[in-house]
RNA sequence: GUCCCCAUCGUCUAGCCCGGUCAGGACGCCUCCCUUUCACGGAGAGAACCGGGGUUCGAAUCCCCGUGGGGACGCCA
């Protein structure tokens, strides 16, 4: 069998949304499945709407999420250009194609593609007007993912706008046969599409490629698809909160798709061997954040320390730039790794460990109500600060085993003192483990932070 | 309105093609355990075959009709 060859043809619209990602995702992984040629094609004929900046957006998108195109605008190949706006000579010499072939007619100073059969004239509800279908043999498409589909009326349609420039339908078909793709998989609003497609490729003599229409993603709230304006929607929003590409591009892959087993999180190579068309789904898909969040936490959590480290320091280069600046290297190290198995996302990261780089910390007034309304938090807090005098500091355990020890001393429990030391240190309830935010911390500051605390009282 | 696609827990889905296992898993929600923080992790609860007709000894699974959801109907892509 020939070499499969996939394109993802978006137009530059200044945003890239998650619908588009996993068509790109599906093409790509049927191209790496099957060792084809994943091809990225720039759709940009209509000017009005084109920007070269917004070019940008889908590089950066595309590349974020590890979708390499093997042919296509930085990359190359002998089937270009890859931009339609830079096609013009191939979609005149096939329009040449097309009106030898008498399947076209000028209207209204636009080219019209004719197509073959019996036209009747009918009015159009939607449009308020009359229009002329056209009834031919049945125009079949062997979906891949959908099974026979199949339409016997039709509407003839521009290919040429009347200031010469071609149309959507009629320059996607022109590349499709010009850069041999075989597959063409997309999302299921094209599927009536089709149609016009598979008569354009016909009278144009061409191989009809194979079709496979996946799924829509629908809004998580309320009826319709997912759309730019959609909360959630763009890819890029995704890269600034700090999740990882990796799992996004799992979560986008069970999107419709799913290894045939129960496995979720799953490794891309993996993927890429068991992804195939047949095993897309046929309906629409939620998009469900709460789940992809999950994914991502699941992500984080297994990144190996340097690793870590590094996306955690791009995040609050962006996030909270002073923090990276202020903070010593290795310190920031520390505690970021010691938040790391607590942690959801990336984006919570900069309030999460605030007070471990100010000594400017706010203490919450509830917690404090909680902590301080049982007990003795006064006498314990006062304990504490003989203890972290003397106390052994080397290591977790040693703090644990000092506060322990203190504990049992006074025949109280770790939380009696647990609470009100994590409260002072860090001014709330929530963090890492407190014997590694006082290692972390170090003895100065678990001091001053203690004895602070207690004079405020 | 016309045409096209789809239909299993709230959500993503397995099972459907090749009818016969308490309809399985995951996210979320709830309970408990672990941890004297918060998470993670573990255990458990609750939760679905859209409706109606067929075919069949037997239907989530095959067929038809409804209904519902989605999409398309541009000199946008």
């Amino acid at each position: 069998m020939a070499q499969v060859r996939v394109r993802f043809a978006p137009s530059p619209t200044g945003f890239f949304h998650i619908g588009s990602a996993r068509t790109a995702l599906f093409n790509w992984l049927y191209a790496r499945h099957t060792g084809g040629v994943f091809i990225l094609r720039i759709e940009d004929t209509d000017k009005e709407r084109n920007s070269e900046q917004f070019l940008k957006v889908i590089y950066d998108s595309l590349r974020w999420l590890g979708l390499n195109w093997d042919e296509g605008p930085e990359a190359g190949g002998n089937f270009g250009p890859y931009r339609q706006s830079e096609r013009a000579a191939i979609y005149a010499e096939y329009l040449e194609k097309l009106k030898a072939a008498g399947r076209t007619y000028e209207k209204d100073g636009a080219i019209w593609f004719k197509l073959l059969g019996d036209r009747s004239e009918v009015y159009d509800e939607h449009r308020k007007k009359t229009v002329t279908k056209v009834k031919n043999a049945p125009s079949v498409i062997d979906d891949r993912i959908r099974g026979r589909v199949e339409r016997t009326e039709d509407e003839d349609f521009v290919i040429v706008r009347s200031d010469g420039n071609p149309v959507f339908h009629f320059v996607n078909v022109v590349d499709d046969i010009t850069m041999r793709i075989t597959h063409v998989i997309r999302g299921e609003d094209h599927l009536s599409n089709t149609s016009k497609h598979v008569e354009l490729f016909k009278a144009l003599g061409a191989p009809v490629p194979e079709y496979a229409h996946i799924p829509l993603i629908l809004k998580q709230n309320g009826p319709g698809k997912m759309s730019k304006r959609d909360q959630g929607a763009l890819i890029e929003e995704y890269q600034r909160r700090g999740f990882l590409p990796e799992a996004l591009v799992n979560f986008l892959c069970l999107l419709g798709w799913n290894p045939g087993d129960d496995r979720e999180k799953m490794p891309i190579a993996e993927i890429i061997r068991l992804f195939d068309l047949p095993g897309v789904n046929q309906s629409n898909a939620r998009f469900d954040e709460k789940k992809l969040a999950h994914m991502n936490m699941a992500y984080l959590l297994e990144l190996p320390a340097d690793r870590f480290i590094e996306r955690t320091l791009a995040y609050f280069r962006k996030a909270s730039p002073t923090t990276v600046a202020a903070a010593d290297p290795g310190f920031f190290r520390e505690v970021m790794l010691l938040s790391q198995p607590k942690l959801k996302g990336l984006e919570e990261l900069p309030a999460y460990t605030a007070y471990f780089f100010t000594e400017d910390y706010s203490i919450d007034a509830k917690v404090r109500e909680k902590v301080m309304g049982k007990g003795d938090p006064k006498v314990r807090l006062a304990e504490l600060i003989e203890l972290v005098k003397t106390a052994d500091f080397s290591s977790d355990t040693a703090i644990e085993e000092a506060l322990k020890a203190l504990a049992t001393g006074k025949g109280l429990g770790f939380g009696d003192y647990q609470s009100v030391a994590r409260l002072a240190v860090s001014g709330t309830n929530v963090g890492p483990s407190i014997t590694g935010m006082f290692r972390v911390l170090g003895r100065e500051r678990v001091l001053g932070r203690l004895t602070r605390f207690a004079a405020a009282r």
